[in-house]
Order: C-alpha cells, then structure tokens, then sequence
DNA sequence: GCCTAAGTATTATATGATAAATAAAAAATA
DNA sequence: TATTTTTTATTTATCATATAATACTTAGGC
C-alpha cells in the first residue's frame, strides 16, 4: 500500500507541521502560499512542477494540484500547460483576503503591509463610524455595548479577552455600517488590530476606554459627525501607543 | 473510452456554455459561483453532492472537486466529509474578489451593492487622491496624465476608449497612494467603474474632464487637500449623473 | 431515556492512464 | 541566411477507479 508510506512520510515533513490535522491540501497550501508571502519566489519565477512539489511533500499530485487551484484562486500563482506554475505579480495577489493574512509568516515584520493596515483604518473606519451613526438598528447598538462593556469589564486584568472584545466592537460599528463594501474589510481591519496587540497589549488605559465610550454614545444618539471624530480620535490614541511602544 | 464520450456531454451542457475554452474546471467554477450568487441556494443550504454535480455538469469527479476548492477559497461554499458541500453565509463570501464580482449574474441590478460601491469610492477616492498627492512619484503622474490625455482625446466621439481611460485614470491615482490596502481596492473600484459605464456611457462632458484635470493637477503641485476636493468633486458628478440616467 | 457500537453515505487522498496544450527543437522553404 | 512550418517533448488537464477517513444514522444494550 504505497498510500499509507506516502502518508505517513507526509507526516514527518514540514507539509503538515503547522495544523496539520484533517484537510492535506489545505496545509499544503498553507506551506506553499507563506513561501511566496515570504518572498521565496519572486514574481514571474518559475515554481516547482506538480511532480517534483507532490515527491517533496510527499502527497498525490491530486491533493498538490487541488493545493494549487486554491493557491491560483488567491492570485498567487499561474498553472498552464508545459509552461508549469508561476508565481504572479504581487499587484495579482489578493491581499486582503483572511486567508492570504493568516497565512503570512510574519505579518508584524511587514512594516510597509503594517502602515497601510494603519493608514486604511484611518480612511475607513471614521467613515464606518459615520455611516453607523446614521444607519446603526437596535441590534446594532446591542452589539457594539456589549463589545465595550465586555472590553470594560475584562479591562486592566485580563487582556487578551480585552483585546478579543476590542475586536468585536470594530467589527460591530463596521458592521452597522451596513455597507457591503466595508463589511469586506472587516477581516483586514482585524488582521491590523491582532498585529498591533503584541505591540500595544499593556496599553488599554482610561483614555483608550473612553474614546470606545464616545463612539457607542455618538452612533446611539445618532450624532454622525462626532461618531467620525470620536473614532479618529480613538485611532490617534493607538497610533500614538503604538509608536510609543515601538521605541523602546 | 469513456472520457471521450464525458468531454462530449459537457461540450453540450450549460457548465461550458460561458467561456468555455480552455480549462473545464474554471468554467465549472463560473457555473456554480453564478448559481449560488444568482441567489438559487441560501446560505447553509446543502449543495449538490460532488457525484451529483459531475453527473449533471458532464464531468468527472475530479474536476468537480478542483472548483469545489475553488469556490471554497473564494468563501462560497465549505465542503466537509459526510456532510456534503454546504453554502457559507454572505458574510463570509469575498465579495471584493474581482472573480466574484466577474461571476456576478447582474451586477448592475444588485442595487444595494452597486450602492454600497458608490459609497465607498467617496470614502477610499478622495483619501487616495490626497495620498498621492504627496507620494507620487514621476512615473505615477506620467501614468495618470497619460490617462487623462487618452480621456480627452477620445472624448466625445469614442465613449468606449474614454471609458478604459477613465479606468486606468482612477486605477494610477489609487497606486500613487503608495497604500498596500487600497491598491487592494482596485479591482473593486473597477467593477463599479464598469458597472456604471452602462448607465452613464452618454455623459462624458465637459466637466467631468475637467474635474480629471484638477486632481491630475492638484496631485501634481502636491496639494493633497485640493486633490481631495477635486476628487470628491469629480464623485458628485459622477453620482449626479447617473442618477439623473436612472430616473430615465 | 441514554449511551455505545455497527452501519453507511460522503468527502479526502492516492494511483495510473490518457488527452490537450504549448514551448522548444527540427525541418522545410523562400 | 532568414522565415515559416512541422515535429517532438514536456507539462498540466481530465478521467477513472480504488481505498481511507469522517461524521451522521440507527440498532442494540442497559
């Protein structure tokens, strides 16, 4: 059964060893998409042929090639006939897509994909906070309270589940955003908020608390100006935390 | 040879009927991607299992399998032993991918999203013309200048080659940014670009030019907030004008 | 009623064979 | 020699079939 040695090979090499339980192509691609998020390949070079990726991982051409359609889907990589797999320009690549973000082998490291993630969020939340004073339902706002009332309660002890909440409160005034675009961006915008908890994870002082205080109270009084001032005045205190943090 | 008489059936059946050449699996992958955004099966409801869907598309299992990946990686659909294949919940679908907007059965006629594309240019546009007003560099305003040159010589008489100008205009302004998520956008921006080019083809006056030649200026003298207001400027028109058409 | 275990349907992976596409090499032609 | 055409070889694309893993269903025991 040459099946099971293949399986049991895969399991000792690098294929597998980040979650490697259950889907194998799907850790194959995992394996593959952070070589070329790593800069292993550049653009246009030639990637390993079907054959030659299956031996050195050691599964089925079919779980590489079905690895490779996912990875094709993404916009990493090109498949053609004789020509074999390409690795395609970055512009190509979908960069906001979860996956591509989860699978980053060192997202905080790329301080040029980090100072988008910052910048962005300056350009799309304020706007978020706009939209979600003017649109925000009942719902909505039940939402987004119990977000910062969870982020109060957990505050100055329990950081991580204070970060978990923080989290949801920005997807919840993105969400009542109610703007089909925006909601495509939530999983960036967390990705920039999970980046920058290593960094800032000591810093959830009163300042910050307040500013999440100010944006609930200005999308539930329906006040859509402050709800963009509050908003940018919250991601000023970040920035500045993150700074601060960044020096030492 | 059974394969023979499969390549046969399927050349007969709606999977290839769109864009049929080359690679079977894209073509199943179109199918199905604009039958579930079609909105014939709600999220959660069971897909067709994949013996099924070979049967009925005049494929083989494998084939099948390959697009199933796809349309998974593209958060459609989550696929599970036992299970079968399951659509995921709208939240979850990567609507800003352009494959998924290039699937689209209607776009023009989803208005909440063609609304929500509108919105969110007036947020990201005017933001990227004032990035671009201070990271340009020459290369950069060569390209948006060549785009506006192309708009102004194409201007009334040939609206399609205006339009792709138009295009390639918004597209150079938004790299200029220098911003890794926005360029993100791109394709998206696009897609509204070209969903509006139906409703609006007509209207390619005067001031839009002009309102093209006041951010290409703006963003060439560095005036990041001029660049903004030219832009938002030129959105209000834009949006003027096609409500105008719509109400025809 | 509740737990356990066998049965079963479905996807996951592997293997091998054949088809199609196309880049590169070779041959023919002007 | 330069150019075009034909052939060849390599790679992905598709197919068919077999086996494994998984999770839902049901029957049996308590």
């Amino acid at each position: 059964m040459p099946a099971r040695a293949a399986l049991k090979l895969a399991s000792s090499l690098p294929a597998t060893e980040s979650g490697a339980k259950g889907k194998m192509h799907m850790s194959v691609v995992r394996t593959l998409g952070a070589r070329i998020l790593g800069g292993e390949f550049n653009p246009g070079d030639a990637f390993p042929g079907e054959a030659e990726l299956a031996l050195s991982l050691g599964v089925s051409r079919t779980t590489i090639r079905e690895a490779v359609k996912v990875l094709a889907a993404k916009g990493l990589v090109e498949s053609r006939t004789r020509t074999g797999i390409r690795v395609r320009a970055r512009e190509e690549w979908r960069v906001l897509d979860p996956d591509l973000l989860s699978w980053h082998p060192n997202l905080r490291a790329d301080k040029l994909f980090i100072d988008s993630l910052v910048e962005s969020r300056r350009i799309i939340e304020p706007a978020a906070a706009e939209l979600a004073a003017q649109r925000a339902t009942a719902q909505d706002l039940y939402t987004i309270e119990s977000a910062y009332l969870d982020m109060q309660a957990a505050a100055p002890h329990d950081m991580v589940k204070c970060n978990e909440a923080d989290v949801r409160f920005h997807r919840a005034v993105i969400h009542a955003s109610h703007n089909i675009v925006l909601k495509g961006l939530t999983s960036t915008i967390e990705a920039a908020l999970r980046a920058a908890f290593f960094a800032t994870s000591e810093l959830m002082d009163k300042d910050v608390l307040e500013a999440h205080r100010q944006i609930l109270e200005s999308i539930r009084l329906r006040h859509s100006g402050d709800a963009r001032a509050a908003m940018l005045h919250l991601l000023d205190i970040a920035a500045e935390d993150l700074h601060g943090e960044l020096r030492n």
